[in-house]
DNA sequence: CGTTGAAAGTTCTCTTAAAGTACTCTATTA
DNA sequence: TAATAGAGTACTTTAAGAGAACTTTCAACG
């Protein structure tokens, strides 16, 4: 089990590996996570080390591997590139991989099986998972799971109008719905979608 | 048997620990629980250990671990329930569980970064991520990768008619294309996607 | 090709705050 | 009276950080 800061420095690590091929050197680390002490870092990385979740490689500056790859491939995938109609598949340079346990996993994260074509045009559909954050804020174009007169759970865009909030099914079939601000309670924002074939 | 306090210690642990991936401190669950001496919570947290509700992982800080089934990878969100347009929301009893492990990864996997909104109508947007399972052989009605004359790649529905295979965009601005099979090489399927908000 | 100095990594020690552990004492209640 | 629940105190352990002193690596230079 990591520690706090175990935890912070593997992400950092890992986070930055993705991204350039190899490792930042201690300091780096140090600097983007606001530690001065370039022992701490080290003292840090060689009980990740100790416990299996980085590898060096030799002794080169920053040689720093990912290990565990059992546990931490399984979340990710290759991102290939992209894909349009009647075009060869687009290489992507900048970004490798897609991790999916940071995309959508996370605490206070849960998901909820969509009912219904009422955000059609959003790309979201009957049958389809999202993954909901818990928060009591959203701002004005998200994505809530909105609780109506405390009893109706609804999934629609949000619009706030001063004292009224506007719930706005993304279906051309459908009308938005007006409420004065303090019969709804906003449960969550979407922060992800996902279907399965 | 658990006695009232256990019981609710218990609870306070485990639903934190799905949240946040760890448990709290004993002072945390006493802020919780409105109990001011970490003494006391410490005596119950022992004994739930003692009676194989809990382990503690080493002797770290946030170290308690639920014992049994519940001590699985985070890359498990709850599936609360079903949600739909004007109605509360429906919980699912068992309290299922989405695995995206499961789901979305395996081996012969990559992902796609859609471009364009030539399968619309199924769903899948301009910047979704659609994942690929690499296979040369697919089912009328999938969602394929095709390879046009070893040139183009698209993304489009599939149906075969005997030596034709036809490349139909889920978009009703947009037409069919016909090919004599031996024009396509299928390079993978459709089996998920994903959308970050 | 070897030298050399800066940059990077390693190994320590010291320090502080916070968390966990082990008790004792008390109150309530069945 | 025994079980449950709680307060509180004292002590131990861990997490986290600063920083000094040391070794190793790398690349530039003559």
């Amino acid at each position: 089990m990591l520690t706090g800061l175990e935890e912070k420095i593997l992400q950092c690590i890992t986070r930055y590996i993705t991204q350039n091929g190899r490792s930042e050197t201690l300091d780096e680390i140090g600097q983007l996570l606001e530690i001065k002490s370039k022992g701490t870092i080290h003292r840090y990385v060689k009980s990740l080390i100790d416990k299996g979740h980085l590898q060096r490689s030799g002794r080169n500056w920053r040689g720093l591997r990912l290990a565990g790859e059992k546990n931490r491939r399984l979340t990710i995938l290759p991102l290939a590139g992209r894909i349009a109609a009647g075009k060869p598949i687009e290489a992507i340079s900048e970004q490798y991989e897609i991790n999916f346990s940071e995309m959508l996993l996370g605490p206070g994260r849960y998901v909820l099986e969509v009912r219904g074509d009422s955000m059609i045009d959003a790309g979201i559909l009957d049958g389809d998972l999202v993954i909901i954050r818990e928060t009591q804020s959203a701002n004005n174009g998200d994505i809530v799971v909105a609780l109506v007169d405390n009893s109706e759970a609804t999934l629609k865009r949000l619009r706030k109008k001063g004292n009224q909030i506007e719930l706005i099914p993304d279906n051309q079939s459908m009308s938005p719905m007006k409420y004065s601000a303090d019969r709804i309670n906003i449960q969550g924002v979407v922060v992800g979608q996902a279907r399965m074939y």
